[in-house]
DNA sequence: AGGTAGTAGTTGATTTTGTAACCAACAACC
DNA sequence: GGTTGTTGGTTACAAAATCAACTACTACCT
């Protein structure tokens, strides 16, 4: 009945790497909610427009792998919070270019620097050999 | 007005591990949900006693890092189909032991072969030492 | 031009999660 | 023995994710 069972769960990568996701989410989580009342996809689409400038919701979904109507209602609360400003195409009118207004790009700054601190405290027990061997094997993994 | 950035967001661990953690585990999720309609936590919980044999509730949370009231839910679904069965405890009647059913036993067998399955799948372009690596890093990472 | 198919983005219905309040049982204290 | 505090577990309600259907538009094909 109960024999012992020798699979190593902790060791699981789909349950690993979710508990090292979750785990590693909370302390920039909690930033970009109390401080901006955001949600996950809307730092990330956020960050996108900082990082990259001028885009389409499109584009960012597929960049961000991340379905279209999640991007949508991300950049709708963006939108209404004046985040971000969207500017439709002249040449196609089903399309949307989306940018970072004043506030939106002064917030993107300000989580860009929480976000570098918080990387820097998730590794702080790691050399810096090992931080890059775990991005570069986590790059292989989810590219 | 559009300087370039040069924050790298694919290297931003929170935002990795989660592309990672998504990313591993698709494969794993189409084969739990459609064979046996299951949900994350519940597959978990179902590992947990697989695993560690009978458990309470809240054994099963703090090991799982796992709020109660999913583990609840889960459990109370698992019951419903009669992967597990509640067993009272005789000396503190809050407390509730759980233990698989020959069903429950069954389908974590099942899907712990189809998890080591895909575990080695993930990792089918890493060497051995690269995966040891990996997991051990991800291990202090979310520790 | 008209018809078909495909794309950008939104909306709505259903499911799932998160948060907080809750109940029942225990423990400790005076 | 009653009060207070804590713990195991559930429930209720709000927030959010999912999935499919939808609108509006473009592109292609005849």
């Amino acid at each position: 009945m109960s024999e012992k069972d020798d699979f190593d769960l902790q060791l699981f990568l789909p349950y690993l790497l979710n508990q090292a996701a979750e785990e590693s989410s909370l302390a920039f989580q909690r930033v970009y909610k109390s401080r901006y009342g955001m949600l996950r996809t809307e730092w990330r689409v956020l960050f996108h427009l900082g990082i990259y400038g001028r885009m389409t919701a499109t584009e960012i979904g597929q960049r961000a792998r991340t379905h279209k109507t999640k991007i949508s209602r991300a950049v709708q609360r963006l939108a209404e919070r004046r985040f971000l400003r969207r500017d439709p195409d002249e040449r196609d009118r089903r399309v949307e270019h989306l940018e970072l207004t004043p506030t939106g790009l002064a917030a993107y700054r300000d989580l860009r620097a929480v976000a570098q601190e918080c990387d820097a405290w998730l590794v702080r027990d790691l050399s810096p050999d090992e931080t890059g061997q775990l991005r570069r094997l986590l790059v292989r993994l989810a590219g």
